[in-house]
DNA sequence: ACACTATTGTTGACAATGACAACATGCTGT
DNA sequence: ACAGCATGTTGTCATTGTCAACAATAGTGT
């Protein structure tokens, strides 16, 4: 009898679910993903996913778990560069969003959708929350060193958050308004910083 | 033999099944959106919907140009307060658009989200861009005041509308970190056009 | 007035999907 | 060694989007 290509026991499918499921996600849309059709790349049967997900939805909120995860880890790492004054490393953090989710998008998309529907995973909030925790402590960093108004710095760093994030959501295949979004985070910051109006009121 | 419940010829079948379907993205999502449940509700067969949308996504489509005609009629509208300061109109268009998102969340949403497919309907580029047409008029009033910064009126408007536009995409029904949104945006736009830096540089 | 065409309905069929139930294999703990 | 659990499997069902072919009627041209 013929053996088995790969033993009963897959050993690592929820993992290689993700994986799958991710680069299925940036390939063709959250519309067109397709558990039968990752169980059929991954070689198993088309209940098998069922396993680990309970249900298709429950495979998404993971993707959207571990997107945040990543984000934050992208971010902190850009937000952490020691030595160079807090507006470079506000930069560099607001580089490092806008990179992930330009590298990323349509699993950017999808954390966001997620965080909108009702009875969110606990989990979603506790990475969501820890992705934006770092432009705070900058802009505090901000505060002590007489270079940033007063003010709650959460409060803040929405502000600034908030413009970063727009400017993915209104882009168009990394670009905005015929211009490189890369090269339009540094401005942003910038104007966020200075603020538009000619004078300080 | 008994006479039909309605004519053979539903003679406004396209707007009606875009009524039902704008109805039914909000209650349940666009993962939830069926052609047939649509059809079932307007009391017609299966199949015709698709004499007047060649697909699903061609609907969806439709519902995200709609949108984008009724969020640029909503901020025109708010955006043109004549006798007002230039600031108070300015706060007044940013409420309207996050008001109109607060409202339409799932609309809101499906009309960012069909921008960002390839082939792209021109309809919704016209849309789009006439929606964000109204905020760069304000900036240009308010540097022919002396109020407001040099520069392009469009790039000092992509600032304000993509911190506006973050903002709604980082809530959670309706609020941000525990605060409504509606409270938030007099707030953002303050941070924006004072900017947060303690001085002008 | 009528014939023809186009529009917009219909029924029926197909392939694909997600979810569920019942069964199968093998890993782990006692 | 065995029971229980984790994680595979096959099979089924209901629903979906899409397509083809047909049906009804509205509109148009003569």
């Amino acid at each position: 009898m013929k053996p088995p290509s790969r033993p009963y026991h897959h050993g690592n499918l929820r993992q290689e679910l993700l994986r799958a499921a991710e680069a299925a996600l940036e390939a063709r849309g959250v519309q067109d993903l397709s558990l039968r059709e990752l169980s059929r790349e991954l070689g198993v049967s088309h209940a098998s996913p069922q396993r680990h997900f309970a249900t298709k939805q429950d495979l998404i909120d993971a993707l959207a778990i571990m997107g945040f995860e990543r984000l934050s880890s992208v971010v902190g790492k850009a937000a952490e560069a020691r030595g160079q004054d807090f507006k470079a490393r506000l930069t560099k953090a607001a580089n490092a969003y806008v990179g992930f989710a330009l590298k990323h998008p349509a699993l950017f998309a999808l954390m966001f959708e997620a965080k909108r529907r009702p009875g969110m995973r606990p989990e979603l909030r506790t990475a969501l929350m820890a992705a934006f925790s770092h432009v705070p402590k900058i802009l505090q960093e901000g505060q002590e060193a007489g270079k940033i108004v007063a003010g709650d710095p959460h409060s803040l760093a929405l502000t600034l958050g908030a413009a970063l994030h727009g400017l993915v959501a209104m882009s168009i295949e990394g670009k905005i308004r015929g211009t490189s979004l890369k090269a339009v985070v540094p401005k942003t910051v910038q104007h966020v910083l200075t603020g538009l109006n000619t004078n300080k009121t």
